[in-house]
DNA sequence: CAACTAAATTACCATACAGTAATATAGCTG
DNA sequence: CAGCTATATTACTGTATGGTAATTTAGTTG
């Protein structure tokens, strides 16, 4: 636990978990997983919840696929896409909280 | 909890988030952070420890202090920086974990 | 105060990447 | 098979960003 904190932290380490962390550092990127959260989704639905391009989302969804961070499931001429890690629900709700308390911190520095 | 499957994420809360994720996806913010993880350092001990550029190191130390990832104290010439956010180890354990079983997973498939 | 030092900033270049229009691919349907 | 449709890919553009050299800033010391 707490790898980060560990002596050992090869480049290619580092890397690899920059990486994800550029997967997730992308507004549309997460508006897809959030649209997502509920339930599979055709491509068609998804750029019309999110009033993109449908390029666009095909792309993003690339990457997140790429990134096996989502799982696809064609069906004729329909893909279905679908969360494959839950564990970025975790990270977001992470990174939500600590936000939270920043602004709370930076409030309270006004009274 | 669990804030990305809630139905309403605003794009503005979508857009901080996404930042926080920008600032964790550099390698070298990683290395700093890992560096840091033991205990506060000036510069010129990360630059050394790094082996790279003051430059270099100075700018990635501005966005994670600008980011409230890390603080920083001055004394004399020197500034001395230190991790002020302990979730960040949470976030990389977190995907740390993941890619192991992602690459888990992945090998398994070859036998 | 002049010389020195640590860190921050600026200016610049090169690369990466999001968005988009156009096109390609693959499957469906008459 | 001809035309249609959903998705993927390609080519292109503009913007953002990492690395670096040069300079600035702020503090120290003789």
């Amino acid at each position: 636990m707490v790898m980060l904190r560990k002596e050992e932290m090869s480049d290619d380490a580092l890397a690899m978990i920059a990486n994800r962390f550029r997967v997730l550092s992308d507004p549309m990127r997460l508006k897809l997983l959030h649209t997502l959260g509920e339930a599979e989704m055709k491509v068609s639905e998804l750029v019309e919840a999110t009033r993109a391009g449908q390029a666009n989302i095909s792309k993003h969804l690339g990457v997140m696929l790429e990134a096996e961070i989502v799982a696809r499931r064609k069906e004729g001429l329909n893909s279905f896409y679908r969360i494959s890690d839950e564990s970025i629900f975790e990270l977001c709700d992470l990174v939500c909280e600590r936000l939270k308390t920043q602004f709370e911190t930076r409030r309270a520095v006004l009274e």
